[in-house]
DNA sequence: TCGATTTGACCTTT
DNA sequence: AAAGGTCAAATCGA
């Protein structure tokens, strides 16, 4: 009802807050001191985690009008009713889009969850990654990549995609020609573990004297968690908190599996 | 020289 | 058939 929805739009708020700070800190530190970067990564990261947890279980454990949830592959096109979905598609990211109407769950990669992060800092996660392809996607500006965690040897099956999101119509505000682009925004999505901390002597040590790092349980399986995505389309929601926090969204953090 | 990235071909899923 | 995901040879660069 209306006070949880204002409650989660507290959370969220929290959420990318700290997601904000995250972006804002960890390349400053990360050129002072990379041992203390690993860890605020690794920090931010479980707080980060914690508040998505707690916004899951409060809206799914709740009134059984929970929203379906659907893989990453079925937001795409899954607007059916032919609601003249154009113009929405342009305006938002592919994780952000609304599974109103949807209603039907399906899964692919079998019970493989991922995590997505909308960040404009992609590659400080805390982990090693070496690019295996790209790829265009279609009507998206900007190839997709594709990441496999260093360690794979050490069957460490943690891969992720980062795409960056499309700007807006004109032209950029920032260079759009050459060099980095500091406002472009990326989605990245992290599929499976990584069972390689064994072989990572940094985050090896910092485990190691972290014993308190916050561990979420994701479920998988048959109970499926929820996250729910764009306020407009849904009832019942405090629409003008949520819009705030939409409105201001740098970052969204969300289990999407 | 060796590890990482690029890139087109190939495979998988829808 | 088309789109997304992965492979692997060629290429890059430290």
């Amino acid at each position: 009802d209306h006070g949880l929805a204002e409650i989660e739009a507290l959370l969220r708020r929290e959420q990318e807050l700290v997601t904000q700070l995250r972006a804002l800190i960890l390349p400053q530190l990360h050129n002072v001191d990379s041992g203390s970067a690993e860890l605020a990564v690794q920090l931010f990261d479980d707080a980060i985690r914690c508040t998505t947890s707690v916004v899951s279980k409060l809206f799914t454990a709740g009134s059984g009008a929970t929203i379906e949830l659907i893989d990453d592959k079925s937001l795409v096109r899954k607007n059916s009713t032919g609601t003249t979905a154009t113009a929405i598609d342009d305006k938002m990211d592919e994780q952000a889009k609304p599974s109103c109407i949807v209603g039907r769950k399906r899964r692919r990669n079998d019970g493989k969850r991922s995590r997505s992060l909308v960040t404009n800092v992609p590659h400080y996660d805390g982990h090693q990654w070496r690019k295996y392809g790209q790829k265009n996607i279609n009507g998206r500006q900007h190839a997709r990549s594709y990441y496999r965690c260093t360690y794979t040897e050490r069957n460490c099956s943690a891969t992720k995609t980062v795409q960056q999101q499309d700007q807006d119509g004109g032209s950029s505000i920032y260079s759009a020609d050459a060099g980095e682009d500091q406002g472009a925004k990326y989605t990245v999505v992290y599929y499976g573990d990584h069972t390689c901390k064994a072989s990572d002597n940094i985050s090896n040590n910092i485990i190691d004297h972290l014993p308190n790092l916050v561990d979420i349980d994701l479920r998988r399986g048959d109970t499926e968690r929820v996250t729910l995505e764009i306020p407009e389309f849904e009832m019942e929601l405090d629409v003008p908190a949520l819009l705030e926090v939409f409105n201001n969204s740098q970052l969204n953090w969300e289990i999407v599996c």
